[in-house]
DNA sequence: TGAAATTAGTTGACAAGTCAACATTAAAGT
DNA sequence: ACTTTAATGTTGACTTGTCAACTAATTTCA
C-alpha cells in the first residue's frame, strides 16, 4: 500500500471526525446501506417502501399526505414509491367518500406477510445497534438528537 | 386544516420516533439542507465541494484518493465534484512526479478566500447545534455515534 | 524480468432525494 | 353564492448518492 501523498504532516481526518454534521452524515449513510441490503435480501423492498409499511403498521390505514407528515417524506417521492407497491399488491388504495382528493392506503395480506417476514430481523437490528448503550444513555441519545434538531430549527428561524 | 384520515385511533409517529435509524435519517436530512442553504447563500458552493475544502484545509494538499479515504466519499462523486471546482479556480491539481497516476490537489487563493468567508458561519453553526449539550454530553454523543457505527460493522461482519 | 494483482482517477448507468409546477377538489372569507 | 385560499396527489426537472466498468500506472512476487 502506497503512502498517502500529503504535503503537510498527516493530521488525517481528525478535524472532520469532530464535526457533528459530518459524523451524522457518515453514520446515516452506513446505516442506510445496511438496511437497504437487508431489505433487498429478505423481502426485496426499498427502504422507502419499508418505511411506508412501518407507518401503515403503526398508524393504521392512512392517506398519502398523512404518511408524508408522519414520516417526513417528500410527497412526490412517496407518490412514486407507492405506485410499484400497488402494482405488486403490497398495499391497496381506496378513494375517500368524505373527500375525493384523498386515497386511503392500507396493507394487503401480501404486504403484511412481507412486513412480518422482515420485521424480526429489522427489530433485532435496531436493538443490536443500541446494544452497547445503557438504557439511560439510549434515552439521553434520543434527547440529544431532539435538542440538536431544535437548535437547527432555531438557526433557520433566525435567518 | 382537515383532520388526518386514519381508520384506527391516532398513534401518530410514536413508533417511528423511537427508531434510531429513522431519527438519524431525519436529523441528517434537516442538517444537510440547512448546510446546503447556508453555503449556497454565502459562497455558492455545494456541500460536497465544501467538504473537499474542509479536508484540504485540515489535511493540507492531497490526492483525490486520499480525500476519498479521509472523507469517505465515493471516488466517482468526488471526481465529478472536483471538475467544476477546478474550472472555477477554487482548487488546482498538479500531477505527482513520483506517481503519474496521482494528482495532488491544493486550494487556490480564490478557494481559500471563499473558504475563509464561509468558515465563521459554518463553525458557529456547529457550535450552536451543540449549544444545548453540556461538554460531557457532547463527548458522550460522539462516543455513542462511534459505538453505533461499530455495532453496525459487527452486524455486517456476521452476515 | 514479467505476469498478476492493486491503485488512481474517469465515466456511465441508475437509484434516491429535492424542488417546483400543475390539475383537481375542498375550505375559508367576503 | 362566489372568489380566494389551501390541500391532495401526480408529474417533470434536477441534484446527489451509489455501484460497477474501464484505462492507465504502479506494485508485488514468483
Amino acid at each position: 500500500m502506497p503512502e498517502d501523498v500529503s504535503v503537510t504532516t498527516d493530521r488525517t481526518a481528525i478535524d472532520l471526525r469532530k464535526l457533528l454534521t459530518y459524523r451524522l452524515a457518515r453514520l446515516n449513510a452506513q446505516l442506510n446501506s445496511q438496511a437497504i441490503r437487508i431489505l433487498k435480501r429478505t423481502i426485496g423492498v426499498s427502504l422507502t417502501q419499508w418505511r411506508v409499511l412501518v407507518v401503515l403498521d403503526s398508524n393504521g390505514d392512512m392517506s398519502s399526505s398523512s404518511i408524508v407528515r408522519a414520516a417526513s417524506l417528500d410527497k412526490g417521492q412517496l407518490s412514486r414509491t407507492l405506485k410499484p407497491m400497488m402494482d405488486e399488491g403490497l398495499i391497496r388504495s381506496t378513494q375517500s367518500q368524505a373527500d375525493n382528493r384523498i386515497f386511503v392506503l392500507s396493507m394487503t395480506e401480501k404486504g403484511r406477510a412481507l412486513y412480518d417476514k422482515a420485521l424480526p430481523e429489522m427489530r433485532a437490528r435496531q436493538k443490536r445497534l443500541l446494544s452497547q448503550l445503557s438504557p439511560d444513555e439510549c434515552d439521553l441519545l434520543f434527547d440529544m438528537l431532539d435538542k440538536i434538531g431544535l437548535a437547527a430549527d432555531e438557526l433557520d428561524a433566525q435567518t
